[in-house]
DNA sequence: TTTAGTGCAAAGGCTTTGCACACCG
DNA sequence: CGGTGTGCAAAGCCTTTGCACTAAA
């Protein structure tokens, strides 16, 4: 449950082909599905998306979704969320934009933002710890307005 | 491999005794050696964790250490990093101070920052999203100083 | 004495691997 | 055809669970 995306079958299939990768069954079957998640905003762990794929085909391999996934993650098509808990799921993410992530802590709610830390902030990082920074996450967590009324509680990593 | 912490056998014990839980022996053991991780500044993975406390007591049992690991993380002794690869290992964190971490992607050494997303950003995420927010996590990935001449390279999550 | 805490070994979830076969290009 | 991609099933890794026993308070 999050932010729809759009995106398209065939733009998931060119990416498996600009990478190299050859153009087949699983995957095509894959790719429709990840457009579907998209359009729903839906996110997903890899073995959920196996089982629902392999009730359209039986066939379908448990490894091959995950090798799917993993290029997709590679390349910026899916976006791997981790949760306060720890636990990680993914969701295709919006068009090459830079984004992070808000979370909903009671029903798992996730919302693309854009905001994001500042090229200052970054380069004040890299001047005191004398990093050179390549990438960075930002989760957010905390309740949307659905689950604002729910009691119990147990946030993420930070305080603040 | 990061920044040392200063804390004490001790008041690792004392978080227990806070919480509610007994003074043992296995929980002596593990305060002990995660005050000495801390001083040298190395996280671990409770496996290992667990490996080298069992070379001093065979008889420590596996459970017991992730149970403790579980205890610390919950109060804030213990932080669990998250790594571009996803995955993850702890540390003994910094007192009580909210903070992040900068991890250097080919060594995996950690450095804590003080510096933080504004109270304004964060209350310009909330009316935004529609949120309230109760935490958050920041992971800056780069390269620390000693492996800037490494060629190899794959970024975090995020891009900028 | 009472109940939390523990060790053990087994089970669990999720993910990867190895390999022979299938099939894309 | 040639080599990538696949299905399958087994193994792996890390972590949790269940339970009888041990030891704190």
């Amino acid at each position: 449950v999050s932010t729809p995306v759009t995106i398209t079958t065939e733009a998931i299939l060119d990416t498996f082909g600009t990478v190299g990768l050859r153009n087949t069954r699983p995957r095509r079957l894959i790719a429709q599905r990840l457009a579907e998640l998209a359009a729903r905003g839906e996110d997903f762990a890899t073995d959920d998306l196996w089982q629902s794929l392999q009730q359209q085909d039986p066939q379908l391999g448990r490894a091959t979704v995950f090798r799917a996934v993993d290029v997709l993650v590679e390349h910026g098509v899916l976006d791997r969320v981790t949760f306060a808990d720890g636990t990680h799921r993914y969701r295709v993410c919006g068009p090459g934009a830079h984004h992070h992530h808000v979370i909903c802590n009671v029903c798992h709610r996730v919302v693309e933002i854009n905001m994001c830390l500042t090229p200052e902030l970054l380069a004040a990082i890299e001047r005191s710890t004398n990093f050179t920074l390549e990438g960075h996450s930002v989760e957010l967590f905390g309740r949307c307005a659905d689950c604002r009324q729910t009691a119990l509680s147990r946030p993420g990593h930070g305080g603040n």
